[in-house]
DNA sequence: AATTTTCATTTGTCAGACGTTTAAATGTCT
DNA sequence: AGACATTTAAACGTCTGACAAATGAAAATT
């Protein structure tokens, strides 16, 4: 591991790239301790709070993580799923927000990715994921419910959908992208929705998978799509007049 | 902004959660100057070397940059599509390694991903992304192309069919995804596959692109993923006979 | 007016110190 | 011998103070 001299990066920036290059081509494995801060200090001819600069990027990517005491250290860290989940709506919250990407777009996109798991839903949903799409159905029936209550049972909906195809890796690529698309749409579309439109779909989405109709379920993401897009033209349109 | 006196966590992270929180809120916009070193230091009350290593933790997700100098300090970053890409590509590709995600669940993820892309990809083409696949397609035809060059190559042109679908959203999600497994594929694939087999798909794929045949792409996507898996299994059976 | 010089500000890096945590090693008692 | 308490060394977390390097604004000079 050495990094280049002749690099006008910042220290801490090409002791981390040194570092991350050699957990990303295996040469540090899952669970492996990193040297010591003095040890690393020593090998890449820094002081100690450099290379603890660096370190603190790769935390900060989940790269590695610290333990203090005696044995502590740095350790190679095993990517989980749900770490990944956060960084990838972080990431496409921030993204969204400041690329001013279109609400037509987002919508195009959120449901273009969810369309993709419909036919493994029909296929592979458990009876737990069908409770889980049901129970937040009664609850979205409920009077009393917050729209902020409603926003995150719709999310909590979608992600049931998503995870009923069965596919971890699928999972962590589109719960990243409704979780940071759903709460969007909800801020723009929620003082014009009906919330019973939008129940009825559900349910139609849940009888679907529980009959295993992928077809049925991909119309009725459709269905629910147009809604959200008129719902976006609709509040541009106000949006103009005003 | 203020951090929890009675958490746990290191300093620096607190720190760094109570900044990031701020951006991710809005409270702190874009090309925003943040307070100097110095000041922050006061405003949390720790030292100068904690609030830089809060400062790298989100520099390293790209929240942030720096600049030296008078009239410099941290600037709220605008996270773009490319930055963003990184970072997914990275996240997946260590997702991918690290937790034996087998050969199966990788391919079925890919191919349902991309084919989402297809309808759209078949009516927004431009000629710029025909011109993109046929040159790859060109490139995957020469006899001296190495297998390195082969998978190069390979992700370019699934790329282009990404980037076909006219979505900046969907070709941030989807790049990530098919530039972290195309070369894990071809990887377990490369001893076995036949180029020619796989190139008539990849024209096959640009033909429908070309005539707006959403459902063609969709279906060559499908055998383009029977395919794959068969090689998978293939190799799943060869290592089982060694 | 244009150019050069000065200068204050801010980040980057370093050295050294001390506190805190932690688990292993050691000691002690039953 | 075994269970429990104590010591101890290693390592991270934080602080202080200092200097170097970059940088743009302001002042001085031509």
């Amino acid at each position: 591991m050495k990094i280049d001299p002749s690099s006008k990066a910042d220290l801490s920036a090409q002791i981390a790239k040194a570092i991350r290059d050699a957990i990303v081509s295996g040469a540090l494995i899952v669970d492996e301790r990193l040297p010591s801060e003095a040890e690393l200090s020593e090998q890449f001819e820094v002081s100690r709070a450099t290379v603890r600069e660096a370190l603190k990027r790769l935390a900060a990517q989940s790269l590695i993580r610290t333990q203090r005491g005696a044995f502590g250290g740095a350790f190679v860290n095993r990517l989980s799923f749900k770490e990944a989940y956060g960084q990838q709506i972080t990431t496409s919250t921030l993204l969204l927000s400041m690329n001013a990407v279109s609400f037509e777009i987002a919508c195009e996109a959120r449901f273009a990715l969810e369309s993709a798991c419909a036919p493994l839903a029909a296929t592979r949903r458990t009876a737990d994921h069908l409770a889980t799409m049901r129970a937040e159905i009664f609850r979205q029936t409920q009077p009393g419910l917050s729209d902020e209550g409603w926003c995150a049972s719709d999310v909590a909906f979608h992600r049931a959908l998503v995870d009923a195809a069965g596919n971890p890796v699928l999972s962590y690529q589109l719960a990243g992208a409704v979780e940071a698309m759903q709460p969007l749409m909800n801020m723009i579309t929620f003082t014009a929705r009906s919330r019973e439109k939008i129940l009825s779909l559900h349910a139609k989405i849940a009888d679907f998978c529980d009959s295993g109709d992928g077809a049925g379920i991909e119309e009725t993401l459709e269905a629910l799509a147009l809604y959200t897009r008129q719902l976006g033209q609709q509040m541009a349109q106000k949006k103009t007049a005003s």
